[in-house]
DNA sequence: TATCATATACTACACCGTGTAGTATAGTAT
DNA sequence: ATACTATACTACACGGTGTAGTATATGATA
């Protein structure tokens, strides 16, 4: 009767707030009590759905790792010149990895990858290293090409993704409030994309 | 008369407990109890020496971070080249973050950001942005000697760092034990400042 | 079609065992 | 006298269970 949104099933309903518990205050400070009243579920309609607490964050963060890498292009576009493609790929790495909800999964796995060793790998395999396949992937094209001359582009991968993200996402996480505007943010990947672009360019 | 080192002040032997349970285990599951067994001391004393749980935290953790800043040289060496004064930077700073114990640090700084959110300032500023400081200011002299052509020497320095971290302190943390053996992790800093320099050094 | 029976999903709440922060106290060593 | 130990204790929160009772849907019966 008192449901806030009409027709949400109960267990929806107990996904959603443990999510938004979840994220918020990691694994131990999140009691099932909390949860519950969250949801407006009793506390045993969690325990229905869910066997235990462990089961219940298990479930709730291998979903949330999963939906990241999905949205992932799994090709960078090979019409768009050498550029291009690097920005448009990196300027969707961002975009994936800017809201407040990655940031806070990123954060939690990280926080609770003693207790959860699993949750780790699930977390990488479906971002960055899914994002690292499909970048060498494309250097690799490029060096056959010869277009660029890169050593090892499975590490190169990595580190263009280094570049990109680390100047953004580890203030952020930090709670570092750079007042960085996005034009800011627009001059910095650009700077990325040249450097690392101009020192992987195969010499004539 | 059952200390394991000889003549350690209590207070010692509490911080030393301390660090060691809140880096394996972090704040909420480290109990004070297991503290102060660690310790070979009663919990009175511990709570004689710290007036409460979050106390000791606060202090044990700021301790830590500031432990970690001041062994960075605060120049890098003018006599060296480019290129090797940038290895050389690069190798003091892998070699700062790359142990496990940094490594525990870096993961309990951000799992209990929410919770302590000065800690991660303090981390910050005596972390990552002690080093961005000095590496920017190596940068932005060698842009004034024409040796180097750099829009943002400030972001630049955060690039170039997260270049070299990114591809094994991220794995790293998220508990993937790659088989990168000591010669792959000296090929890909070589490859990361071969990249880095071409791609900023001045056009003559 | 109206009424009743049954099954199922859920609530509200008390309850148990356990763990933990923090305190109080009595005793011991120097 | 001081610093510390050992230990018992308080107060409370949490994970998880058991139970009595309600709401709802379905289907059979008349």
């Amino acid at each position: 009767m008192n449901d806030t949104s009409p027709r949400r099933s109960k267990c929806d309903q107990i996904v959603e707030a443990a999510c938004k518990l979840f994220l918020e205050s990691g694994y131990e400070t999140t009691s099932m009590d909390a949860i519950a009243t969250e949801a407006n579920v009793s506390k045993r309609t969690v325990y229905s759905y869910f066997e235990n607490k462990e089961v219940l964050f298990g479930a709730i963060m291998k979903s949330m790792c999963d939906n990241t890498g999905c949205t992932h292009p799994d090709t960078l576009d090979p019409n768009l010149s050498l550029k291009e493609a690097l920005k448009e790929f990196a300027r969707n790495m961002v975009g994936l990895t800017q809201t407040p909800e990655q940031r806070d999964v990123f954060r939690v796995v990280l926080a609770e990858g003693i207790k959860f060793p699993e949750l780790g790998k699930t977390f990488w395999d479906s971002g960055p290293e899914l994002a690292k396949q499909i970048l060498a992937a494309y250097l690799t094209e490029q060096i056959s090409r010869g277009v660029l001359a890169i050593e090892d582009p499975e590490v190169a991968a990595m580190q263009f993704i280094g570049m990109v993200k680390w100047p953004h996402s580890m203030p952020e996480l930090f709670g570092i409030k750079g007042n960085t505007t996005p034009a800011d943010r627009q001059r910095a990947l650009d700077q990325a994309i040249s450097i690392f672009t101009e020192g992987t360019r195969a010499k004539s």
